[in-house]
DNA sequence: TCTATATGCTACTTGTTTGTAGTATTTAAT
DNA sequence: ATTAAATACTACAAACAAGTAGCATATAGA
């Protein structure tokens, strides 16, 4: 599992905003607490909102807060937004089409492990991690 | 699970010539069957050689034969030679650190499932792939 | 209406991976 | 020795991800 840097920092973000979820934050007070550079953050942050994880309010006063509920954001949704599921769920060896009828040398026992971590991605989200574990962004 | 192309290619080779373990496999035999081109699969198995996995035998009737048993190749000591295997060991938010002492918001949740990904890698190697499975290149 | 404080857009730069081209080296066989 | 058939090396090009810079737009509040 290694994820694009721009997935990890949406995700740093999103548990970031989590902890007080019902507050608008603004992506000074993002970048002052996570080590992103100024631009690239909202470059970000315009992203998750435009997936619709988030919602923008321009002007003075103005941010962003969760346009879902936490537990509707699972890893497997940002991945889904930012780099497509399919890339990490598809053959280890990359072949395009890989099935049982046409499987490569790893099929099946890549297809067993396979399910286990597409679950593992679908049912971590927001709402249980554990709030006493967000130590670190 | 995604793994550099140049990681897939190496695997899809060695499982190529496993076909064959005892044959010495000639770089043109190779991108005949795989869909590689010269140059870079050239590079390639001059990279498996200096890895350790195969030897290579320069001049007429040369080519590449395994300078390991099968059973001592397997997924994840490919990727290591290659990425490094911590890439995909690592914290899932990329996070340097990441422990229990001071974990990241997925930490636990990651740990118990990246144990079976290590143990996936590590056991799946080129001499318990099924012969008749091999299919595709 | 003006200003301060927010986000949004477009273009550029840098770094890494992937892929290509040309030339050099090695060696079995004649 | 020469040739043919193989691998090795170095440099470059293209594609993509990561990161930076500057200007545009929106809006609450004085």
């Amino acid at each position: 599992m290694k994820l694009q840097k721009t997935t990890e920092y949406s995700l740093r973000i999103l548990i970031y905003m989590a902890k007080e979820s019902e507050k608008i934050h603004t992506a000074k007070s993002i970048l002052e607490n996570l080590n992103i550079s100024d631009k690239y953050l909202r470059r970000i942050m315009t992203q998750l909102t435009k997936f619709g994880f988030i919602t923008s309010v321009q002007g003075k006063e103005g941010g962003y807060f969760f346009a879902k509920k936490l537990e509707d954001i699972s890893i497997a949704d940002v991945i889904n937004a930012f780099e497509g599921l399919e890339k990490y769920s598809g053959c280890v060896l990359g072949f395009e089409e890989c099935s049982d009828e046409n499987p490569c040398a790893f099929h099946y026992k890549w297809k067993e492990f396979r399910s286990n971590l597409i679950k593992f991605l679908k049912t971590t989200n927001l709402s249980n991690i554990e709030v006493e574990q967000i130590l670190k962004f």
